[in-house]
RNA sequence: CGCGGGGUGGAGCAGUUCGGUAGCUCGCCGGGCUCAUAACCCGGAGGUCGUAGGUUCAAAUCCUGCCUCCGCAA
């Protein structure tokens, strides 16, 4: 038996540790190519490609598979692979080169949310229970025939990035679990529904805009989508200010208006207000929200658009 | 050489355009007031203004190099 594991971020990362600690015989890694990382453009490899040297196993560094990599895979070594945040498209002719086929780990109940941010998606939505997916990879966008799910409920504070690191626990579970049925082609595979698809394609920068106009549950739960990823920001004097922490307030604020209340910092917002705790105003660290406001010596400050409202 | 912002006592900022040895809001230490307080009052410590040079009688403030943090873009 010898299994490929595809993945790249550090969920995958995760997993990929975890499976192999616990002895899954993986004997090849596929990953995304070394990407530059910050303002310098530092060539760095995925986390996957660190824990496959790591722990000695060869990795495959591409961002699609064309037939020197087909060829590879279907050499007969391979039985079949697990996918985790690959980011790659797997066309039919890398779905064929396994015996026994490509399987993916996603961060939904399926048909809900397929796609490429369902984690995020799920907390933007409001979503009230989420979970993870192990199904079989057939050529539509996460369409394939189901082997397992897992629920979890969402907890009312907690962000993607906390989300998504239970989801990858839960997920690894569920990988060490159904594994031996791959393996052994027990496993049953029952069709996705065909009600209760949605989708969540990947978020860019846009999507953590907070408009301080939009109701404060709905705000808040965008914030929980986006953070830390993409991140939550809006604007301030016609600059960036990101908003790294924030938790919900009862306080009444007017729309836009930051202001101090019984030393907490406060953005009023349509319906409801949200206590700021932590923010990084363009070109200067990230600092508490209290600090910041102290430095801007006013009794109130407005946030939003310039041009927004009166 | 992708574009841009910042580095001023422990924190966040002002001061830099029009050079003249440092200010605000907090924090900290000591004291006072109060039933009490993240309240208020009084006093105090703490800064070679990122760094190296240059211009000048005089530089946080002007000029040059460098280090470093960050917002975008990739």
């Amino acid at each position: 038996m010898s299994i490929v594991f595809a993945g790249t971020p550090r969920n995958a990362a995760v997993t990929l540790r975890e499976l192999l600690n616990a002895g899954t015989p993986i004997t090849l890694v596929l990953t995304r190519p070394d990407a530059p990382v910050g303002r310098k453009s530092v060539l760095t490899p995925s986390e996957v490609a660190a824990v496959a040297d790591e722990f000695g196993i060869p990795v495959l560094k591409t961002n699609n598979l064309r037939e020197p990599e087909l060829k590879l895979l279907a050499n007969g070594t391979y039985d079949f692979a697990i996918v985790v945040a690959f980011g790659v498209i797997l066309r039919s002719t890398a779905l064929s080169t396994l015996p026994k086929g490509w399987f993916n780990l996603h961060y939904s109940l399926l048909p809900r949310w397929r796609g490429a941010a369902p984690v995020q998606h799920a907390l933007i939505a409001g979503d009230s229970d989420t979970g993870v997916s192990l199904f079989q990879i057939d050529e539509g966008l996460d369409t394939g025939a189901l082997i397992a799910q897992v629920p979890t409920t969402i907890q009312p504070n907690e962000n993607a990035g906390q989300l998504l690191e239970r989801l990858t626990h839960l997920g690894i579970s569920l990988l060490l679990q159904e594994i031996p049925g791959i393996s052994s082609g027990l496993a049953k595979l029952e069709p996705q529904s065909e009600s209760g698809v949605t989708l969540a394609p990947k978020l860019d920068r846009r999507d953590g805009y907070l408009d301080v106009h939009t109701e404060a549950d709905y705000a808040y739960a965008r914030f929980r989508g986006v953070t830390p990823e993409p991140g939550c920001w809006t604007e301030f004097k016609d600059q960036t200010i990101k908003l790294l922490d924030v938790q919900p307030a009862k306080d009444t604020v007017l729309a836009g208006l930051v202001t101090l209340i019984d030393g907490r910092i406060v953005l009023g917002l349509a319906k409801g207000s949200l206590e700021l705790l932590s923010v990084q105003p363009a070109g200067k660290t990230t600092m508490s929200a209290a600090d910041w406001f102290r430095g801007q010596q006013a009794s109130e400050v407005r946030l939003g658009k310039h041009d927004e409202r009166s």
